[in-house]
Order: C-alpha cells, then structure tokens, then sequence
DNA sequence: TACGGAACTGCAAAGGTTTGCAGTGAACTA
DNA sequence: TAGTTCACTGCAAACCTTTGCAGTTCCGTA
C-alpha cells in the first residue's frame, strides 16, 4: 500500500537507482531530475523503508538507550537529552527499563544487540565482563561507570562529594555520616571512596552506611541509624535518599539545617522544590547524555575502539538544608578522634 | 559477520526455510529437527535479523510513543509501563518528546509513521484533523485526549475535578480557584468544564485563571493572581503547577492548608514529597500506559477500526494541603454572590 | 577530427527472511 | 492392496533498497 522506491521510479520516469540516489546521495543526480524525482516522492508521500535500508547497508540508524528505572528521576533528563541528540543527527532511539535487574538488563542487550547501531548503558548493573562481550558484538557507551576498554561518560562525583565534605566541615560540622547507595554501583564506590579521604584529611569523623537501595524510602529509613551516629552532616548517595532523610528527620521533629545538615548527590529537579530546599552536587545529566550519544555515533568508522573515557564536571549548589554545624553555634563536638571512620560498611 | 539463518540451515543440514519455521512456526517442523536447530542457533549465536523479517513480513514489532516532555514527571511512570507491557509482547519501544511542540509532533509522527507497527501520542497538541489523518497511515492510540473514530484511552479527570470541588466545599470553602493548564490540552478542557458545573451545583463562588503552562513556574507565577481572588481552595492543573502555588504561598508567608487549601491533579510520586504532602486527585498513569499498548496491539487484526475509547477512574487522594475553610472556622465568607463565576478565561 | 574525461543514469546483484506450493515418505483407511 | 491423508521438508519468489559497474552523452582539448 505505501509508495516504494518503484512507484516513485515508474512516475517520474527514472530507473529506481535515481531515485534511490536521490534520497542518499543528491550530490550524484541531476539537480533537475533530482527536483522532479523529490517532487513525485513528495505528491505519492514516499518514505524510504528503513528495513530495507538497514538490510542491504547493514546500519539501522537506531540506538538502545537502557537505563535501570525510567521512573527514577536522574533519567528522564538524561533520556530527553539523548533523544534529542540522536534525532538532530537522524537516529531513533529505543528505551529500555531494566528494573534495576541485572538479568533483565541483560537479555534486554543482547536482545537489543542486533538491531541497532550502538546501545547506551546507564548506571549499568551488570558485570565488566559481560559489558566488555557485549562491547565486541555491538558498539557501547556506558555512562555513570568505567569499564576497561569501553567508551564512558561519568560524573567526576569524586570531586563533587570532597566539596560536599568540605562544606559541611567549613560549617563547622564535625560529625559527618555517609549514606551509601546500591552495591554494583560505580558511583557509589567513588564517592565512598572520596568521602573517606576527604574525612581524613579534613580531621572530622565519619560513619558510613550503607549499602540502600537508592529510594527515598531507604533514605527515611537510615533516619534511625544516623541519628544514633551523633553525625550533624550527612551526605547521601543522590538527592532521592537526601529527601528521604530529610522526610524522615522532620518526622521525628529534627530540624534541617538547624540540628543537622543533609547534603544530596544530582541535583534531580525535585531537589529545588522540597523543603527545605536540598543542597546538593549537580551533576551535568544532559551534557552526559549528548556526549554519550556523540561518542556512540563516532564508533561507526574502522576507527572503532576509541575507549575515550570522559569525566564530567560536578558543582556543589548550595540551598537550604545545610548551615552551622554545632561547633560554630558553641555546642561541643562528639567524643571520637577527630579524622576517624567510625564504622565501613563494606560493599 | 553475525550468523544468519543460512548459516544455521547448512551446519543443521536443513534447508532455510526450516529454520525460518523453527523460530516463527516451531509446531510446523518436527520435534528433533528443531531442537537439532535450536542447539546450533544457540552454538552460533544466531538471532533472526528483524530489518529482513520486517521487510518480508511488513511488521516491525516496533512502536512509537511520543510524549510532549520526557522530563515532565507525569510521563516517566506512563512510559515505564508502556516499555515493560510492549517487551512482554516481543515489541520495542522508541521513545520521543516533542517539547511541547505541535509542529515537532507531526514532522516525528511522521518519521515514525513508517517505521513502526503504531504509535501512541500521548496527549498531543497536534489537531484534531492532523491526528485522525495520521491514524490513516498507521495505528494510533491516543492518551489523555478524546479523538473521533480514534482509540484512545482518558482519566476520568471530570469525575476527579467533581469530587475535589465538593471536598474543598465540604470543607467550608466558599470561594474557589481553578488554575488552569496549557491551551489545547482536553484534559484541561474537561477539568474546566467539570469544575465550573460543579462549583455551581454545589454553590461556591469560582474563579477560573489561565491558560498556563502545566509548570511549577507557571503556578508560582499565578500566587499574585489566586490572592487577588480571594480563594481560599485552590484546584491546579496539575501536581507541578499545584507544588508551584505552594512554593509561592510559603514564599509570601501563607500557610497552607491552615489559611489556604490546594489540590492538584495526577498524583506524581513528587507530591507526596513536598510539604505539606499535596491533596490530588490520582490517574491511573501505569494502567493508562498498558492500556493503550494492549490497544495498540489489538489493531493488528483486519478487525482494524475498533475505536474503543476507554476511560479509567480516578480518584482524590486526600493529604495535608487541604483542611478546613474560613467559614468552618468562623472567619466570614466573601462577599460575591453564592455560585458565581467571577472570571473565564475563554481557551 | 579524435580523444579523454566529466556528469549522469541504468543494470543487476545482493542483503536475510518468510511463505505458498509442491514433493516425499509413512501411516492410516477401506 | 490401493488409495488417501498426514507430517514434515525443500524450493524459489518476494519484500525494498543500495551500490559497483558499465553505458551514454556532451564538452573541452590537442
């Protein structure tokens, strides 16, 4: 029923290679013959069939965009950023929900594998190896992870959360506690990681929870254990868990900045519209989502595995849920030494 | 490079067209030679090539959902749902956001058109005309707007609007805003039309602003207006706009509910966040998205122009953004006559 | 005038799969 | 025993497009 390449071919008077030139290489027909094939595909509402495109030139101009919850509110920027790019630069995208699965994650790829031109993987639960195989069937970018050998785009949170620390110590707290994110996280790690040399190089104590599932449930929930932590300044693993606590804190009639200070990881839009409002370390969620579909689409040449890992940058923004912290206000700090990790959770 | 079903046929020593029926008609081949098949697939990691199948077969088990902003948080759970029902059927799920746009919805609609196995438009700013003639071309189901001779599945937001109206009335609110949403949207149309009627049979004064935009922005921006009107119930749009009248009441030191109540509509997973929790009237946003894939995908028989236009219930989910009005605690109402609508902002 | 080249265009094979039709052998029926 | 049916498999055309190669025309140059 729909125009093919033949119908447009028999009506303007063309063998179907003109007019099949005429949509993928105008440079090669006649501007005049290419005015009347465009004109007659126009008037019969011609579309090139992407299937029979995609089945002689091997490429289906599609990519897979799998993310572990499309609900989860760090995504849907990412996703639109994305989108839009790959649309600007004639790509569809499909979008996949992993249900924070790595099994499901799984098959989805490899059902995905053979029908697009590349797959985006976000914040990836899956193992490196299995990453790296997929890597070799079908080009990959993985965003919020590092995987040896395969392109990446993540979020320097490393310096975002030494920031973090370091603002909450400048205000005087000196009681700090992290609430770790998932186990399989990468980010997680880094932030980890970076809070407990912060700490130490600071000299301000610092309980590490954790692993949560990264929800604002699980935020309202760690509420008991930070509270018999002593910590006055608390960093999350991203602002869900941040709000969560800070639900859970009012609850229990604390009060944010004045008796403890919360500090989020993201910078989610939600973030500006609880009360008070979050600080937080904004990460550039759309820039990651162009540049990964850049450095995908730039894997189509023999020059494949160019593994460019890029860092993003991060910035801490400072609102309302952080202030002094009890030794600016003349409360005397905890008993433990300063610059110990009191307790590691490990992951 | 990858296997192909030619690949499969010589190392099982059957012909193609066995191996073809092995994967799209496996009661047609017997049980030893399949699983004969079967065992080599696997072995040599063969998956049908769906560009060629679709070629053939002329369905691409793709389809397409468009939505007018990724970002908005009304569409995430909607676009979860949809993605997970489409994959349990074997389909996959491109994604695109039009930002609002009407003209980048149809040239997107277009570009998907031919593409995929139908589209879900999910409350489209395209008219009427343009939508019914796209349903032509491909399968459509619409969300969230009612389309003649088009399938399409709505909230019963006329309901949702009644009830919130008698419960801010219930309350003792005798002076009502509705703050209204984007032009061109039905369900705003159906939320204004159901308000006004109900403000009249239940006898409250109604003051009806907008069009908007469906942002927090836009509701904040509105603040000066509602107090100009002297509404002590205030129904938004939506949740987004409905958290922007909150932040901007508390910015001018109103509290809310003790002197002003507001409702909004959709129950995001926000406004259970914000403070004081939002009172809402919830949409089905999940089911809606299952929904109209399950209708999507039952276009496929000849038994094409079904046109079931199904609606799905709501309901007000009571929080802390409404309590009791002026006249409940004695402070005298306004002075307008009983039922009337002070202001109507023609669309 | 003859020749080389440029600018276009046509020809036909190829890409991986599905599917109507026909063929084969075996089991069943009369 | 002969004919019929059944279960399975092979054959080949078809789906729509791209692209290397070859052909044609025309212009410019020697």
């Amino acid at each position: 029923m729909p125009a093919t390449i033949r119908d447009v071919a028999k009506a303007s008077g063309v063998h179907v290679s003109t007019v099949s030139r005429t949509f993928s290489s105008p440079h090669l027909v006649n501007q005049e013959t290419r005015n009347r094939v465009l004109a007659v595909a126009e008037n019969l509402g011609y579309r090139p069939n992407r299937a029979a495109r995609a089945l002689i030139t091997g490429r289906t101009h599609n990519i897979g965009l799998i993310v572990a919850d499309i609900a989860n509110p760090f995504f849907p920027p990412l996703i639109k950023a994305a989108e839009s790019q790959a649309r600007d630069r004639d790509y569809h995208v499909f979008v996949a929900d992993t249900n924070e699965d790595s099994v499901t994650e799984e098959k989805l790829v490899q059902a995905l594998a053979k029908q697009v031109d590349g797959v985006l993987l976000c914040s990836p639960r899956m193992s490196n190896d299995l990453i790296e195989r997929v890597g070799r069937d079908v080009p990959v970018v993985v965003v919020n992870r590092l995987v040896e050998s395969i392109p990446a785009v993540v979020m320097d949170v490393a310096q975002g959360a030494r920031t973090a620390i370091e603002h909450l110590a400048g205000l005087g707290h000196s009681d700090l506690a992290l609430l770790g994110g998932p186990r399989g996280s990468w980010t997680n790690r880094e932030i980890r990681r970076s809070v407990i040399a912060t700490a130490r190089a600071v000299g301000v104590n610092l309980t590490v929870l954790g692993p949560n599932q990264p929800t604002e449930i699980a935020g309202a929930a760690a509420v008991d254990a930070i509270c018999r932590s002593n910590a006055t300044g608390i960093l999350a693993y991203n602002d869900l868990m941040a709000i969560g606590v800070l639900e859970g804190l009012h609850n229990r009639g604390i009060r944010v900045p004045e008796e403890i200070s919360v500090v989020g990881v993201d910078d989610i839009a939600l973030s500006r519209l609880v009360r008070p409002k979050l600080t937080t370390v904004a990460t550039p969620t759309a820039a990651a989502g162009r540049t990964a579909v850049d450095m995908l689409l730039a894997q189509r040449g023999e020059d494949r595995r160019t593994t460019a890992q890029v860092t993003l940058h991060t910035e801490l923004v400072v609102r309302d849920s952080t202030g002094p912290g009890p030794r600016a206000t003349g409360v005397p700090a905890s008993g433990t030494a300063r610059g110990q990790v009191a307790s590691y959770a490990k992951e």
